[in-house]
DNA sequence: TATTGTGTAATAGAGAAGTAGAACACTATT
DNA sequence: AATAGTGTTCTACTTCTCTATTACACAATA
């Protein structure tokens, strides 16, 4: 996984996770891998892992058992709310800022097929 | 403007003024500010401003006459090459991210239709 | 030429993020 | 009971961002 440096790492690595779970490749009640073995998979600090972990222990995304591991919620739920938050607002994000560039909805949604259209000739 | 804490506030000033010349708003050749102006506008410091402006200078977005000015760039095909490249990273960056969701080309562009006229409506 | 407005540069300090390393708390297994 | 694997916490250090402050360089103008 490569990090973005404007953004810190324990964010972009709660993101991933965000993502692995909604897709599925992390299933609810799935035990993830150990704080150390994550720490080495993404070349990163135990204590960075650890804080992306705790925080999404405390949105309830995850749960801990000391001693034992990390899990994924069993609250499906949950997640599909998260699917639905972080969806959301990946648009809104995109809408306002090429509505900044002055780009009307037509345009959008123009622009965005097209990238579609050219990305499956590849 | 409101900082998102998150990432640098150059870089977040940076593309602020990206927008605000893409979309014409700063015109080419327009001078801008003067950086302490800048600084007091948005309640940051000076060398703030100035690290994002220098960056510009580099990426020849703007130019600088010592003790006049800070300019927009006359070069209007570098103004349309920066939109493209702006808008471009955007689209980019939302299909990476809803893929990740596992949403399909097809779905995406629902999705965003969906948002355009739910936001009409408001 | 003196003043004012402008960009530019440099220093010092505060705070956040990340790293490194160690220690502690708990669980499961042998 | 001992050991190994796990989560959790803490301290010290570095780097980056931002602030505050000061100083310098250049241009326009009264």
């Amino acid at each position: 996984m490569q990090f973005d440096d404007k953004v810190p790492i324990y964010y972009q690595i709660k993101n991933n996770l965000y993502h692995r779970i909604v897709a599925g490749d992390l299933a609810p009640g799935e035990k993830l891998p150990a704080v150390r073995q994550l720490a080495v998979d993404l070349t990163v600090n135990v204590n960075t892992v650890q804080r992306a972990l705790s925080e999404m222990v405390t949105e309830q995304v995850l749960t801990s058992k000391r001693g034992v591991g990390n899990f994924v919620t069993m609250d499906t739920a949950r997640i599909t709310a998260l699917k639905q938050r972080l969806s959301h607002g990946y648009i809104e994000r995109l809408y306002t800022q090429l509505h900044a560039l002055r780009l009307s909805d037509g345009e959008i949604v123009t622009a965005i097929q097209a990238y579609i259209t050219a990305n499956k000739e590849e």
